[in-house]
DNA sequence: CGTACTATTGCGCAATCCGCAATCGATTTC
DNA sequence: GAAATCGATTGCGGATTGCGCAATAGTACG
């Protein structure tokens, strides 16, 4: 997982692996399990978790470990961006409320998308995208928007950079396509994601941008691909403007 | 803050300390102040936050610091009470819609509320509790309810052991005016909150009970305290009852 | 009741991390 | 424009801290 960079201080590498392991495994682990998952010895896996339970960064139950509702806390004190969550809360509410599907707002770091707020509707079947997961730019709708607001070298050097993985048979793993792609929906003003990050799953997205035309985020609609309609894009792009009036 | 015990490892505390820290301070701060605050020295202090860059738990900005966003991704997988959270979200935006006030979502852990979740209204003035905040049981709605669901032993114990501290000159500081009124809130299936918290803000709070009648959580509506009134008990109660029919 | 497993702890070594103090870099002041 | 001031960063050597081993306690299971 984490490479073992040379300045870093060994014992909360191997805390923030724990906790990472913690994040994997959905609900109560033993402490076998964490230790072979991270490679740690099991008592100096002992020992860190038991100094983070006292800190309450991991709550145990028995004798398993589950990720602490410290962490609640420090999750909802991450600052960055917290000017944007708050304003886009109301705003992707509203548009969920519209659409009833999934929306999601999401910001762009290095070379990925980070989910950092969602509205869920109330539906059976929905798509659940998770607050502080990744998406490789290339597979997201707003992602491929991002891409295409550099120049078109830009593109071409994150293709390289990633190799463009494909996640299901409809990514764009070919540069020259995604070039290609991402001109045509920065000029349409809203990118499509037809099951390119996740087979079933497609969304539209637009980008978010303040007065000066910097991007501030991106807003997107997730929905399973045969419930999705093209006339979201207007109520969206209508959400993305409130968004950025807001927040201006 | 957190007394050195002996069954710890020093470089947790120390970066939970400097979590802690800048989750206090709003926003970016630099090293000399973070250091100050936790007591640590600068280049130690420095190190350890290099090391929590690398591993995303911190994020710099220039040559000052705030929570990185692996928190926000932490955050939002603490297991405890997800399935509340998820049943709770919709039943609490709908109520705050009805109402058009703050909705909060707490569980009892120990001598403390914890607020798991909120639902805000769009208003200029509104109520505002973080996510992962913690407040004594005896100047809150549903933590006085929580209190009286023991006998009153418990309700006299935990008087003796908090102190019963102060926060306005509203709070219960007595143990027998306590034990009187609580059992005069759990017998109406409600409580008040008379700006016992925090003056001006007035709450009313009731609980999530299971078919087999354990607490499953707490749930209360905040309010600027002129703003509050006695006909949200009906709406809260049947917010409750749903809750509770949901998680069934 | 025994067996097999995982969690927990004592111990002694050495790697790890710490604090000092010196350097660097930026910003301010005269 | 030079110097001074303040905070961030880093090299170094020492000792503290955390480590792995292996032995023990605790628990589940047959």
């Amino acid at each position: 997982m984490t490479q073992a960079n040379p300045s870093s201080i060994q014992v909360v590498d191997r805390l923030t692996a724990l906790l990472e392991a913690l994040a994997r495994n959905r609900g109560a682990v033993g402490l076998k399990l964490l230790a072979a998952d991270t490679g740690l010895h099991p008592s100096t896996a002992f020992r860190i978790l038991a100094s983070a339970v006292e800190n309450g960064l991991v709550a145990r139950e028995g004798s398993n470990y589950r990720l602490g509702l410290r962490l609640l806390q420090l999750g909802s004190r991450v600052a960055s961006h917290q000017d944007l969550r708050r304003e886009a809360r109301p705003v992707m509410e509203a548009l969920r409320d519209a659409i009833g599907e999934t929306v999601n707002l999401t910001v762009r770091e290095g070379d990925e998308v980070i989910y950092l707020d969602r509205a869920l509707p109330e539906r059976m079947m929905r798509v659940e995208q998770r607050v502080g997961s990744r998406a490789p730019l290339h597979v997201t709708a707003v992602g491929k928007l991002m891409l295409g607001e550099g120049d078109e070298t830009a593109c071409r050097e994150y293709a390289r950079r990633t190799g463009l993985p494909g996640y299901t048979r409809y990514s764009f793993t070919d540069e020259e396509q995604l070039v290609q792609h991402v001109s045509g929906c920065v000029r349409a003003g809203f990118a499509y994601d037809d099951e390119e990050a996740e087979t079933g799953v497609g969304c539209i997205g637009v980008l978010v941008h303040d007065e000066r035309g910097e991007i501030l985020a991106g807003l997107s609609i997730s929905a399973p691909i045969e419930r999705r309609r093209d006339d979201w894009v207007a109520p969206l792009k209508e959400a993305a403007k409130q968004l950025s009036a807001r927040l201006g």
